[in-house]
Formats: structure tokens, C-alpha cells, sequence
DNA sequence: GTAGAACGGAACTATACGTTCCGATAGTAT
DNA sequence: ATACTATCGGAACGTATAGTTCCGTTCTAC
């Protein structure tokens, strides 16, 4: 494959990825901020989707089934079940669906298949959160559902470059987990803290 | 104090009741949405404030004069450390001035006095987590930064109504608390955790 | 050389929002 | 009683933003 044809499914993949940092990025963000990102003209994106609901929609299904993959992976885990739980939680926070999935919700129409792969979702965080209280090792007064509005929160944090994010994201996790597991515990918290001017600069106009 | 002035005075406090409800909830919300809320028309904004800057710069100040005004209630407290280390998350968090103050960072640019307060927030916020590391009952792994960001992922959380957000943010507050404090251990979890249909609702548009 | 797919980006349109302006009203002073 | 003024409601205005369409251009395949 070469040529005009190769550039096109180039281009597929230049705007999915384009999307999906763009929009993690500020979920309001303008259509043309993903073609200027991605280095393709607003063209290129409307040949591939119809509309910019359309486009939301692909990644919103993307996340969803990246948010399958991870929680199958620590089903298949075998080994230590903390371990496993905690596996999950990190993979989640990693994944970074819940920054799309969470803030567009609501702003568009749920497909069918996008209603399908939630309660497969869903079934897997609870067959996930299972396994683990039932081996002792996570707190029962702790629901799925806490588990999810807690994936929320560490979403909701933005600081610094994306490196530094996740970097955070992680220590706060560490912290989270720390108060979920059985037996109760304080673990090294993973990454430097944030210093004083990392949170002073969001107070001026960029 | 009676008739037309009575009303314009009443007014001054019906704006700004209404303009911490507006935009606590939604930060980019319309100036028309406060006026609605507080039943009043435009004009009674503008003859009050010159701008919409203007007055999210009051509302800033009097939420940073709120936090001032909690970390000093905790600083007065001479009963157990951890207790007042305590009471002052849940003061801030009940305060909800994260919500405000945090999302509407780079939105203008800050007063001299803004600015003031917040050195000033800042040293009390410091001198609260300092004692409680000094007394032994709070991780010194913590900082002073790590407490302010684990404020905004509690401003995060917004589900329902806004008791039943206050309700589950104390819960996930009472969460952290576990893992903040010395020794390790797990307490009650206060409120009850979300149900799925909490959850489930916000995929579709309202 | 030509047909057509893919593209870039200007142009169009709708909408949202901050701000201003004007007519109306109700206390108040003379 | 009448004129004056502070206050108010809300329509109107101008501007900015963003989704979508459209047209001229380019490049490949045959």
C-alpha cells in the first residue's frame, strides 16, 4: 500500500489519535482543534465521520472496550488477589477512559452497541470488586459503585504536562488503595508530591 | 429600613446567593442564569457589578475568606489533633470552596487583595498540616500540596442533588481520612454508597 | 490524459453570551 | 400633588465561537 491510499489510512489513525488527546484534554474542545492537532484539514475529518456526535461516540466505544480489556486482564490474573484488584484500579487510571466516557455523558445519545459494551462494563467491575472482597483482601463497605466514583476522581486530575498527571494520578491512587485494602496500612506513595508553584501557576491567564 | 431600599438591599444578598448556587454548579454558566436564580433582572446585576469578572473576583474572595476563616476555627482547637485535623477537611470540604476557587483559576486575572488572601490561606493551611505531623497523627509522606489537590478531587464529585453531593463527598472524604491517618485503620464510611441508577442516569441527556 | 477519490480551508450559519440601553415603576423630597 | 431619582426588567446589539458545507486543488490509478 502507497500512495494516496496509504496517506488516508495514515490519516485514519493521525485523527483518532488527534481526538482522543484533544478531548481528554477539555472534553468542550472545538472540532478544529483535533484537524489542527492531527495535521489534516476539518475535511479529512467529516469524510470519515458524519458529525462531530459521530466522533465522540467512536471513542467513547473505544474507551469502553479498552475499559473491558483491562478488567479481563486482571480476571485472568492468578496470582496474588490484591495484586490483581490493585492491577486493575492502576490499568483503569491508566487507560484514561473515564476523563472521556464520564464528561460526555449525557452530551450525546447512546448507540446501542455503546449501551451494550457499558453493561459488559459493568459486569466485569462487579465480577472484578467480587473476587477481591471475596478473598479478604478489600474492604466489604466499599461498593462497586464507590469504586467507580473514585476512578472519577482520579480523572478529574489535571496538572502539569500529561506525564506529570498520570505521575499524580498514581500517588493518589497509591493513597486510595492504601484505604481499601485489608489489612489497613500505609505503603510508599509513588512520584514527588507537587510543589507549591505547580499549583500556583493556574491562577494566571495562560 | 423599608421600601425601595429595603428591596435593593435585599437584592445585594439574593445575587450573591444566587451566583454561588449558579456557579458552583456550572463555572462557565451565563450571567443571565444568575439573574433568573435570583429573580431579578440583568440590570440589577450590572448596577452592582461592572462586569461578570467582577463579580466572580467578589465570589473568589469571600470563598478564600471562608477557607481563611476554617483553617483558623481548626488552629483554635485544642482538643485531640487529629480530630482538628479532621474537622478542617470536612470545614473545607462542606465550605465547597474548591469548587469555585479552583475552576475559576486563569479566568481573570487576580486582585492585589485575592492575592493577599490567598499567601494567607496558604500559611494556615500550612500551620494546620504541620501540627498535625508534629503530633504524630497524620503520614509525613503527605504534603501540604497533596491536601489541596485531594480537596479539588472531592470538589470533583458531583452526583444528584446537592445534599446527597455533600453526603458522598464526606463518604469518600472519610475514605481518605483513613489512609491520612496515624495509625492505619478503617472507620465507618458515613452516608450511603451510590446505586447504580445514580450512575446510570447521567448517560442520558436531560 | 482523464476521472475520481481525498484533501485543505474559506465561507456560511446558528447560537450563546456579555454588555448596553430604554422605558417603566415606586419611593421621596419639595 | 408633582417632579425627581434610584432601581429595575428585559429587549436589543455586537461579538465570538463552533459545527457544517462547499468549492477549488492535488495526486493516484488506469
Amino acid at each position: 500500500m502507497s500512495g494516496r491510499k496509504a496517506q488516508a489510512a495514515r490519516n485514519d489513525e493521525l485523527i483518532l489519535q488527534a481526538a482522543r488527546a484533544v478531548f481528554t484534554a477539555d472534553p468542550g474542545a472545538p472540532i478544529a482543534a483535533v484537524a489542527e492537532t492531527a495535521g489534516v484539514g476539518i475535511s479529512a475529518l467529516y469524510r470519515r465521520y458524519p458529525s462531530k456526535e459521530a466522533l465522540l461516540q467512536k471513542l467513547c466505544g473505544d474507551g469502553l472496550k479498552l475499559y473491558i480489556e483491562v478488567a479481563q486482564r486482571s480476571l485472568a490474573d492468578d496470582g496474588d488477589p490484591w495484586e490483581a484488584f490493585a492491577g486493575y484500579m492502576r490499568g483503569i487510571v491508566d487507560a484514561d477512559t473515564n476523563s472521556l466516557t464520564i464528561k460526555l455523558a449525557g452530551t450525546f445519545t447512546p448507540t446501542e452497541e455503546l449501551g451494550r459494551d457499558a453493561v459488559r462494563a459493568s459486569e466485569l467491575a462487579t465480577e472484578v470488586h467480587h473476587r477481591a472482597v471475596a478473598a479478604g483482601v478489600l474492604r466489604p463497605d466499599v461498593t462497586v459503585a464507590d469504586i467507580a466514583l473514585l476512578f472519577e476522581q482520579m480523572a478529574s486530575i489535571k496538572l502539569g504536562g500529561e506525564e506529570r498527571t498520570s505521575q499524580l494520578r498514581h500517588r493518589y491512587l497509591a493513597l486510595v488503595l492504601d484505604s481499601l485494602r485489608i489489612p489497613p496500612a500505609h505503603r510508599d506513595l509513588p512520584g514527588p508530591a507537587p510543589v507549591d508553584e505547580e499549583l500556583s501557576v493556574r491562577w494566571y491567564p495562560s
